[in-house]
DNA sequence: CGGCTTTGACCCGCGC
DNA sequence: GCGCGGGTCAAAGCCG
């Protein structure tokens, strides 16, 4: 109900402020790419390696985008966030980040079915037009680097992206984010403490924030449920947008990560989950995911990685409901595609874990794409044939386990 | 009763 | 310095 009040409110202004945003941030967009431009001529040349935790690692100072062609599907202007993209020529390729995903979930077989309640986003059903899209966020006033995966280009393709805050100010990001991860731990402990002393702790923490991690997803549900449990600590309006945005913290005790969601202002059936920092620990064992049995060589592997160097996020693990949709930045004729009417997914899609979900890349097929040109770092990690029918035997043995 | 959400207040950085 | 907006805190309330 407070939701909705504040909808009403925040729309009224929306439509005035709307289009002088959308002018704005236009602008803003347009000066974000020259400089995404310029890291990503930089970023192309360090990254040779077809490996993320390398691509991460010497994203350190570098924005990375592999994006696909969003800004004719998507207005960006109007996004609550200034996504930015390079313009991605490889659209025609079927082959996508998504492919990727099913080769890597080969090599790490996540358990999970598309006609259970719940889903690894590992394992996930995409049906052939859905996509998660995976964005690069504006970081926050400090950061100085950012990683942004992007996108794939193709109509199956997935926008991945990720930045690294802490990793600007220290070269040893995989390290500090680590230790980070500690002290977030260790200061949510203490936050019965003074505030003094909060503050001080907060200050001398400020400018090292933990990788992040966003994706578009469309579903009605605005908490997914990614395996882990989530305590909210806050919600703001968003300028802007009719939506609020909800800020919510693992209840792992020491674990760190931080997790925002908030609705596109732009289209409403589409949630975006911005995670932040690395899971200390693997999957909860809880009885709403049944995933903590699923964990662990990946998310041993991603707690492991978060110390040396490797890219890890939070491994989202979607509950398939059939309320949740990975959004297609991709398709400009039906933009999504729904399930089934049965709720089940009319394709199955990718299926292995993403390159910071926990998986060290450095495992991450390294194929390349004839096909794919330069468009970022994904075509280092994506492997570049996309097999639908492989697809879809994976995501049917899939379905046997 | 514990865990979680709600929500107003507060803090902080940034731009003007 | 001030206002704004994002992010966080923490008390109160809800719920199973």
């Amino acid at each position: 109900m407070e939701n909705k009040k504040e909808e009403d409110h925040h729309h009224q202004q929306q439509q005035q402020q709307q289009q002088q945003q959308q002018q704005k941030e236009i602008k803003n967009t347009e000066t974000k790419i020259e400089q995404e431009q310029e890291q990503k001529q930089e970023i192309s040349q360090a990254s040779s390696s077809s490996n993320m935790a390398n691509l991460v690692t010497s994203s350190d100072h570098h924005q990375l985008e592999l994006a696909g062609n969003l800004s004719s599907i998507f207005d960006t202007s109007s996004l609550p966030f200034p996504y930015s993209y390079f313009e991605d020529h490889s659209s025609n390729n079927p082959n996508s980040f998504l492919d990727l995903l099913r080769q890597d979930h080969h090599h790490h077989q996540f358990a999970s079915s598309s006609n259970s309640s719940s889903f690894s986003f590992d394992a996930f059903p995409l049906p052939n037009n859905n996509n998660n899209f995976f964005t690069d966020l504006p970081l926050p006033q400090a950061e100085s680097s950012e990683v942004v995966n992007t996108t794939p280009t193709s109509p199956n393709s997935t926008s991945v992206s990720s930045s690294s805050n802490e990793a600007a100010n220290d070269n040893n990001s995989g390290k500090e984010v680590t230790v980070k991860d500690q002290e977030e731990g260790d200061q949510q402990q203490e936050q019965k403490g003074t505030k003094p002393q909060l503050k001080a702790k907060k200050k001398n923490q400020k400018k090292a924030r933990e990788a992040r991690f966003a994706f578009l997803t469309k579903s009605d549900i605005d908490n997914l449920d990614d395996g882990y449990r989530w305590r909210k600590y806050g919600q703001k309006a968003v300028k802007n947008s009719p939506y609020p945005r909800s800020y919510y913290r693992c209840t792992t005790v020491g674990c760190g990560v931080k997790k925002r969601v908030e609705r596109s202002s732009d289209d409403p059936s589409i949630v975006m989950t911005t995670y932040e920092g690395q899971h200390t620990h693997p999957f909860p064992m809880t009885p709403r995911g049944h995933i903590g049995m699923l964990t662990s060589p990946i998310l041993d592997h991603g707690a492991t990685t978060a110390s040396s160097s490797s890219f890890s996020i939070p491994q989202p693990r979607y509950l398939l409901t059939q309320h949740h949709q990975p959004y297609n930045m991709y398709n400009n004729n039906s933009m999504i595609n729904r399930s089934s009417s049965d709720g089940t997914f009319v394709n199955p899609g990718p299926s292995s874990s993403f390159p910071g979900f926990g998986y060290d890349m450095s495992q991450a097929s390294t194929s390349t794409s004839s096909s794919i040109r330069d468009h970022g770092l994904l075509q280092d990690i994506l492997p570049s044939q996309i097999r639908s029918d492989t697809i879809n035997t994976q995501t049917n043995e899939e379905n046997k386990k």
